[in-house]
DNA sequence: TGAGAATCTTTCAGATGCAGAATGATTATT
DNA sequence: AATAATCATTCTGCATCTGAAAGATTCTCA
């Protein structure tokens, strides 16, 4: 019985490789988990993450020329476009020509929205509650805290986020 | 004048949404932030993340089949075929027939494989101090403390996981 | 033993996310 | 006035991901 192949296999000569998981993998599992669960707890409302992520920024300073948006969340316009419809369609957004240059649409959220917000509101604090409850408060300020020094640093947009997979691997390395 | 439409409107009489950027937002964006960072440093490879995160699984227990693995990762088995495919053109795994259960493959790294494991962990530590990089010593282990915590008590799997653009809309909420 | 159900891999077709080029309308530049 | 730039939109193409066949093998149990 030298290689007993079937149940665990760990003795080989071989350095094994580092098992310790890094910070980086847990955060972007973590990410992507909250992130899921988050877009569950939205679909009832037929809005996905990036949907309400616009939203906010739409609220947040309404009257901005879709371009301004599509900048911000650092998205191309052409993306942007299909969000605004579903938004629109949905009785959440306005858009208005811009007088002034009647190229621009300028975007404002409709009452519906701003109620839409609140309900919105309400979620994301449920989902946070979910997420951080094997941690106490302290510890939860302490991580966010760690987590905000972080997104500084790497200047983190505050907006939509595209996952890895839309990196084109013809990029030069950071 | 009674909108002022043009500046930025900040003074309607409604409530206005909570300015906080949740946890779970900040989780989400670092995450995507740093999945991204560590592809472009493995695209020198010819790897992207769940390749990876498939070599590790094969190398911390070899010999396991497809749909084993796949099982672990949370996978649908069709689509670790393509992975798997990728390694093996690279000369980085094995595939070899399962002598008792024919149907199956059993999956090795080669020696290749391995070097191979060994570089990626250097560009992970390359990465990592890259991320972390405003934080002490201290600091560090804190967050990483807290972030184990929160994927304990969330069970996340040590795999690949997919973006939250995976969610169909149909599944319930949790 | 032998027939049908289950399991493993693989291929294929379809849905979705995403970026970038082309287009039409409008405005800025000179 | 003519040309260039800018805004929104549409369209095309590529990558990711899933689930439904299909072929090969093994299991179940009558």
């Amino acid at each position: 019985m030298a290689k007993e192949p079937g149940t665990g296999a760990r003795d080989s000569g071989r350095p094994s490789p580092p098992e310790v998981i890094g910070t980086g993998y847990l955060l972007s599992a973590l990410g992507a988990h909250s992130a899921m669960n988050f877009a569950r707890r939205l679909a009832p409302l037929d809005l996905t993450p990036p949907h309400v992520g616009l939203l906010r920024g739409i609220g947040m300073a309404p009257g901005r020329s879709q371009q301004a948006i599509a900048d911000e969340f650092g998205m191309p316009a052409s993306r942007l476009v299909a969000f605004i419809d579903d938004l629109e369609a949905a009785g959440l957004v306005e858009r208005r020509r811009d007088e002034r240059d009647r190229r621009a649409h300028r975007l404002f959220l409709t009452a519906k929205g701003e109620d839409v917000m609140h309900r919105i509101a309400e979620i994301g604090q449920d989902h946070e509650a979910a997420l951080l409850q094997s941690l106490s408060s302290a510890e939860r300020q302490q991580l966010h805290q760690l987590l905000e020094r972080l997104a500084v640093n790497q200047d983190i947009a505050p907006g939509v986020h595209p996952g890895y997979r839309t990196m084109r691997p013809d990029d030069s390395a950071s």
